[in-house]
DNA sequence: TGTACATCAGTGAACGCGCGTTCACTGATGTAC
DNA sequence: TGTACATCAGTGAACGCGCGTTCACTGATGTAC
């Protein structure tokens, strides 16, 4: 209750859901200014909070970033598990990934960049990312694959990944990152799924 | 003649190769603590030298990591082309990419990660960057494929570039990494190959 | 071969900056009586 | 319903840090005569 009218613009002292709005801000600031930028300091400013509040939330900042990357591979969990539906669902989830990172460029690079080492050490974050592969090797395996190993689904991961991270980091002509995507996912990576002779 | 005696370890008062140290002990930087850390200052300390003498040989610090950057990708080109021999050299250059991530991994994060966003702003840089698609697209065309486009050598692209920043990146446990690459490379990206039927 | 000089690689002090984090604090809120 | 109080979210000053870059300088080197 107190919450919902919290949310109005007139900003009380108590914030109420500063957790949340650190988090939004730190991916406005990913976006828009890259992961090199992102830090407690500027995410309170663009909340309009002081510097230090977000230490009653978060215990630091690897802490707050560690929390977004989380979100962040939640999400894209839920969209792939939201595309995978359909006559080929793998490519579809596989366009899913691809879109994912062209659009939260910054978020996708916390996601998977060197800025969160230790990934371990939250581990929220290592189960949320999991996830992610969960998706694919679900997918793969609905495809009746004859091998018992994830390696079909690390194919289709290390694909679309690299798809992803070559398009956002500029390696290809933006333009041409989603045809070039639709291209090669569409034939790709099961070609043993044609009945061979 | 001067330069060759400037290598032995009196240092002399003129360096004489400033620029190639500088690039050495910022690719150092960059495999032991990660792009991140990676500044003139830190460099010049590493190198033994003033903070500002790097001003002498690069205009700032964007110019240097260019250049470092730069000469990984000539590196990395050069590696492909030497795996590129035997009897599936698609396969083998592929292994070579990921291998070159995995021993130098801070300058791979450097070539290809946001940290030179404006690679167009080097054209030294972009150059060599489309030397290391020009030896895989090589490659996928001396196997005789029927595509006139680029998308199969981009796919190539995508899955070695996947693979290599899942491992370095650490969402895939280090120790699986190598056997995972030759598991997957071995039977893909071109299943074409195979006479079907 | 010797001397005068221009060049220019490297120095060291200084600048302003934004960062993460600490600390003692303030003051609104919810709760116990 | 009213009052006293504990809680704890957010404040603001302060810290030390390392960074990139500027500036006037020094002094070894190579070259012209």
């Amino acid at each position: 209750m107190r919450g919902q009218m919290d949310t109005f613009p007139r900003r009380p002292y108590r914030h109420s859901n500063l957790p949340n709005a650190l988090r939004a801000a730190s991916r406005a600031i990913l976006d828009e200014d890259g992961p090199d930028s992102v830090g407690l300091r500027e995410a309170a400013r663009r909340v309009g909070v002081s510097a230090t509040a977000a230490y009653r939330h978060f215990t630091n900042k690897e802490d707050l970033l560690a929390s977004v990357a989380a979100e962040g591979f939640r999400e894209l969990a839920a969209s792939m598990e939201a595309a995978a539906t359909g006559a080929d669902p793998l490519n579809a989830i596989g366009l899913a990934y691809v879109e994912f990172a062209l659009q939260k460029r910054g978020l996708f690079r916390l996601m998977f960049g060197p800025i969160l080492v230790e990934r371990a050490k939250y581990p929220g974050l290592d189960e949320a990312a999991r996830a992610v592969f969960e998706s694919l090797r679900r997918v793969v395996g609905a495809d009746g694959l004859p091998r018992q190993d994830n390696s079909e689904a690390m194919a289709a991961w290390g694909l679309v990944h690299g798809l992803s991270s070559l398009f956002i980091d500029g390696l290809v002509p933006e333009a041409r990152a989603r045809g070039l995507a639709e291209e090669i996912l569409v034939r790709s990576p099961r070609p043993e799924q044609r009945p061979a002779a």
